[in-house]
RNA sequence: GGGCGGAUAGCUCAGAUGGGAGAGCGCAGCCCUUACAAGGCUGAGGUCACAGGUUCGAAACCUGUUCCGCCCACCA
């Protein structure tokens, strides 16, 4: 083997080694999966990060976890693809666009529905790759060039095409109900997308006279008094004495005099508040249900902005919270305001822009959800699809069970836009004109003739001469009814399959944002096309997400995956925890405790750091994320950093490339790869069963402690002395070059650099074969025999370091063996202990007669002994002695109790029962010597 | 109101199917030994939240309690 000089850097700087070899890792495709269809495919998708978001913590672990097992599963051999892309992220990038436009002093419908999306594109284009950017900076093997954007042409026509299936299948729909609206964001939100808070609210105790009796009164309790302008009825238990003859009789709303009926609904809960309850239909979820049962109507008093509307009297206009202060001032003048008393409740925020929600009645789209979710349910009964952790599953059913039918539409303009038009022309079944039931309402008044023109119906202002664009460009909000029949078209509908006519508007709405997510599996890798990527990679293996998006992406993509794959969309689920601050606390922007990665980063290289994410990510607990702990990794490179470097000064006596172990004689180096066959069986099986953590340190143990504590100070007697220095220099090489490809899937960086650029290894680590003990096997002998060595070295360094015996200090040590094979194998190790334990001279024999005043410590088969007399304090001795004999006594009585126990006896595995009587036996043994030089101590002292 | 998770060394956390408790950091002592002081060696430190139970044997399994954290839910 040619060796040619190699210079190696002092220190390992991994800024500059990160970027450069991640660029030479994409210059040479090694993130593709390769044409080789006879491999086995390996897929994952990741969890589309939004356009507008900057790694964090979050992401951070995730794609670390992600590249962990990409990796890991491409070096196994399989054909593994992590195909990336980003989520368009609805409201949240429409919110970013809106905010850098008002800077710039205008707003989205100054611009225009077209002029706006353009910004928001352009916005994409400049920005949007930020977060992809910081991924490749965490070393994520991405295949970059199936890059996907939710928004893509490909992914578009997905969301099209399933929109239109579900759609004629009645599983898609329009209703008009209440649903949860954001005043701020102007748009309907699905449940998931309100968040409930536990409040400090009041609850006021209003006063409704009664119509025939106006001295009488019911009092009703509410925590939102500005919604009685809304009221159509108070309702009553049925079973509730106290109201028995007000059923049936008529009330008067205070403040706009209308009259309203007592209703008795078994819902209301005699034991709240005073047991009435005012209705109001139009404005509560609760109400609506009992609106719906007694035939109530619905008097709608608050806008989509969150202010009054007309219906609401001498409170048109106001704010619903300059409502609410006002009509508690009207009630208290009126004498109508009984109390008002603390209440706790929780008050549902939009989870965009935290906003409290209102809930509106409009006209929306709906996902029937239920056909859906009962065979999403029954794959992960029937354990087609695991989670992990298993305890998730719960979860996962709970909301399913419960699940409610999906509120679709959002009244924003960036989105997959609904493929739906309405014709103006067309009659409905009720006779009137569709085109009337279209109200524009406009944001800044249009021209026309001189006059100024707010709203109208769409055929008035076709009438008045507004075209159709400038209609879809400027309008604020398009109302259109729900009699009006939607059409349905992949393409866009010009004229009316009806009527022929042209006059058709597109339904102004876009999809959830979660639509399109929820096909990301197969829209991904080219549904509808009937692709080889859809052929090869799905379903996928593993989705790696947070229980965050268990319900607003994992459920959905299950359900969506059966429904239009008629399969599952991956095999594991695997829920990883969330990150927090070193209190435990989330990390939040206003609470100022972000840590940003990429500081991190550049602060400890991205190894350390995803190597402190994958030692933490031990399943089903949040992580408290600590920086002493990336400095401790960061000291872990340092440390496989040096011991490259002393290695490299013997590589030129490298011979062999491979190696098993029959390969090598010597015990040290059989031991070495009985140790490293351990930790790569350990590996394995732990990111086997995602025990991130575990294989971590399976590493991390044996790289630190087994390979350089112990086998580099073996290697150096053999070096720099006698021996067989090829073998030792093998094992070496081969030892590190193993444990090398076992880190780099956590490690990918500095263990590329070595593999490349000090060994000079002709090809990439990434695609280098991942270790599997089969080859190089094991010896147990050669671990029951470095035992001994191990154990005199530890016992010597033990009585040095509590007698506090200086290094510089001639040390003449005794070892008594017990046993032939301990006696062979420590006269063998015996170069070994003298340099480990500097020893200056070591006497090994069966007949050793102990020299009165030693420190003496038994061992397994051994015992040493040091003549101390004339080093150190015998007093001192005479502790550490008495501690031992302490901890032994101790030991042999539990084990003698147990041993004693009959039924320990019968009924303990006999391994067990066997491995104790040993435990016990040498235990005597010990407790006998320790005994005995005590005594000679004492006799001494 | 329902459900889930946690409580283990001073701190942060491991302990997969039950066989006398581990790591990292921190702490104490000794050491610049020719890869590494960003290091080595040696130590100290734990009634595994509490109370019962199952078992020959429990940190682990079961029941209850306390204290934290989270999720879901239309109590106005």
């Amino acid at each position: 083997m040619h060796k040619e000089e190699i210079s190696i850097p002092e220190t390992y700087k991994p800024d500059e080694v990160e970027t450069k070899l991640y660029k030479f890792w994409e210059e040479n495709e090694y993130f593709k999966p390769d044409e080789d269809l006879s491999k086995p495919s390996f897929c994952i998708v990741i969890p589309p990060p939004n356009v507008t978001g900057t790694l964090h913590m979050g992401h951070a672990l995730n794609a670390t976890l992600q590249d962990v097992l990409i990796r890991w599963k491409r070096m196994l051999g399989f054909n593994a693809l992590w195909l990336p892309g980003t989520d368009h992220a609805g409201i949240a990038t429409q919110n970013v666009v809106e905010r850098q436009l008002l800077q710039e002093g205008l707003d989205r419908y100054t611009l225009g529905r077209d002029e706006f999306l353009k910004k928001v594109w352009q916005w994409k284009e400049a920005c949007g790759g930020r977060i992809i950017k910081q991924l490749k900076r965490l070393g994520s093997s991405c295949d970059w060039s199936r890059l996907r954007f939710t928004m893509d042409g490909g992914l578009s026509k997905a969301v099209k095409e399933v929109f239109l299936k579900l759609f004629e299948e009645g599983l898609v729909y329009r209703d008009l109900r209440l649903i949860n609206w954001c005043p701020r964001c102007h748009t309907a939100l699905s449940d998931l997308e309100v968040e409930h808070e536990e409040t400090e609210g009041k609850l006021y105790y209003i006063k409704y006279p009664l119509k025939e009796a106006p001295s009488q009164y019911i009092t009703v309790a509410t925590t939102r008094p500005e919604t009685m302008l809304g009221d159509t009825a108070v309702a009553v238990n049925p079973e509730d004495k106290r109201y028995k003859d007000f059923i049936g009789k008529t009330l008067i709303l205070p403040l706009i005099n209308r009259e309203i009926p007592v209703i008795s609904d078994s819902a209301v809960d005699m034991e709240f508040g005073t047991g009435a309850v005012k209705v109001t239909p139009s404005h509560d979820f609760n109400d609506a249900e009992i609106a719906q049962r007694h035939n109530l109507p619905y008097v709608c008093i608050m806008d989509e902005d969150g202010k009054m509307t007309d219906e609401a009297g001498p409170y048109k206009g106001l704010d619903r919270y300059k409502a609410r202060e006002k009509i508690i001032n009207d009630l208290k003048e009126l004498e109508l305001l009984e109390k008002i008393e603390k209440h706790k409740h929780a008050v549902g925020h939009c989870y965009r822009c935290k906003t409290t929600i209102e809930p509106f009645q409009t006209v929306q789209w709906f996902v029937k959800i239920k056909p859906l979710a009962e065979p999403a349910v029954k794959v992960v009964e029937e354990g087609k699809i695991r989670f992990i952790p298993e305890s998730w599953v719960n979860n996962y059913y709970a909301w399913m069970r419960d699940i409610r039918d999906w509120c679709i539409s959002r009244q924003l303009w960036w989105g997959h836009r609904i493929p739906v038009w309405y014709c103006a022309d067309c009659k409905t079944e009720k006779g009137i004109k569709q085109g009337d039931l279209i109200e524009i309402r406009f944001y800044k008044p249009i021209k026309i003739n001189g006059k100024e023109i707010w709203s109208g119906t769409y055929t008035e202002l076709r009438q008045l001469g507004v075209s159709k664009e400038e209609i879809e460009q400027k309008a604020k909000i398009i109302k259109i009814t729900i009699e009006v029949k939607p059409i349905a078209g992949k393409e866009d509908v010009k004229t009316c399959p009806y009527c022929g006519s042209s006059e058709l508007v597109q339904d102004p709405d876009v999809l959830d944002t979660w639509f399109s997510s929820a096909l990301w599996p197969f829209s991904t890798l080219g549904w509808p096309d009937e692709t080889e990527d859809l052929k090869r990679f799905y379903p996928t293996d593993v989705l790696v997400t947070g229980f965050d998006i268990i319900f607003f992406w994992v459920a959905r993509m299950i359900m969506m995956g059966l429904k239009f794959m008629n399969d599952i969309p991956f095999k594991d689920v695997y829920i990883h925890a969330l990150v927090r601050d070193s209190k435990g606390q989330k990390m939040s922007k206003s609470k100022g405790n972000v840590i940003d990665p990429l500081v991190m980063i550049e602060k400890y290289g991205s190894d350390a750091f995803r190597f402190t994410l994958a030692a933490f990510a031990a399943q089903g607990r949040d992580i408290k994320f600590s920086e002493e702990r990336v400095e401790g990794y960061r000291r872990f490179i340092n440390k496989i950093w040096n011991a490259m470097k002393y290695m490299m000064g013997f590589y030129h006596l490298r011979t062999k490339e491979s190696l098993s172990i029959e390969d090598v004689k010597s015990p040290e180096n059989r031991w070495l790869l009985s140790k490293l066959s351990d930790a790569i069986a350990e590996t394995n099986s732990a990111l086997h069963s995602y025990r991130f953590n575990d294989a971590a340190s399976a590493i991390y143990q044996f790289l630190w402690h087994e390979f350089c504590d112990w086998f580099i100070e073996f290697s150096k007697v053999v070096l720099y002395g006698d021996g067989d220095k090829e073998e030792t220099v093998n094992c070496l090489f081969f030892a590190f070059e193993n444990v090398l490809k076992l880190l780099h899937p956590f490690m990918p960086f500095v263990t590329e650099e070595i593999w490349l650029n000090i060994l000079k290894k002709p090809q990439s680590i990434m695609i280098s074969p991942y270790p599997t003990t089969e080859l190089i096997g094991k010896d147990e002998e050669a671990l029951q025999k470095m035992e001994y060595v191990i154990d005199a070295i530890s016992g010597i360094r033990s009585i040095r370091g509590e007698l506090n015996i200086p290094p510089s200090l001639n040390l003449d040590v005794y070892i008594k063996t017990l046993t032939n094979e301990a006696e062979e194998v420590l006269r063998w190790g015996a170069k070994f202990i003298l340099k480990l334990a500097r020893v200056s001279q070591l006497n090994i024999s069966k007949d050793i007669e102990r020299e009165r005043g030693s420190a003496i410590s038994v061992k397994r088969g051994f015992e040493i002994y040091i003549p101390v007399k004339d080093l150190i304090d015998i007093e001192q001795e005479k502790k550490r002695l008495q501690k031992e004999l302490v901890k032994t006594e101790q030991d042999i009585n539990f084990l003698n109790k147990k041993l004693m126990n009959e039924d320990f006896i019968k009924n303990a595995p006999k391994d067990v029962v066997q491995k104790d009587k040993e435990k016990y036996e040498e235990l005597l043994v010990r407790n006998d010597k320790i005994k005995e030089n005590l005594k000679i101590l004492e006799e001494l002292g």
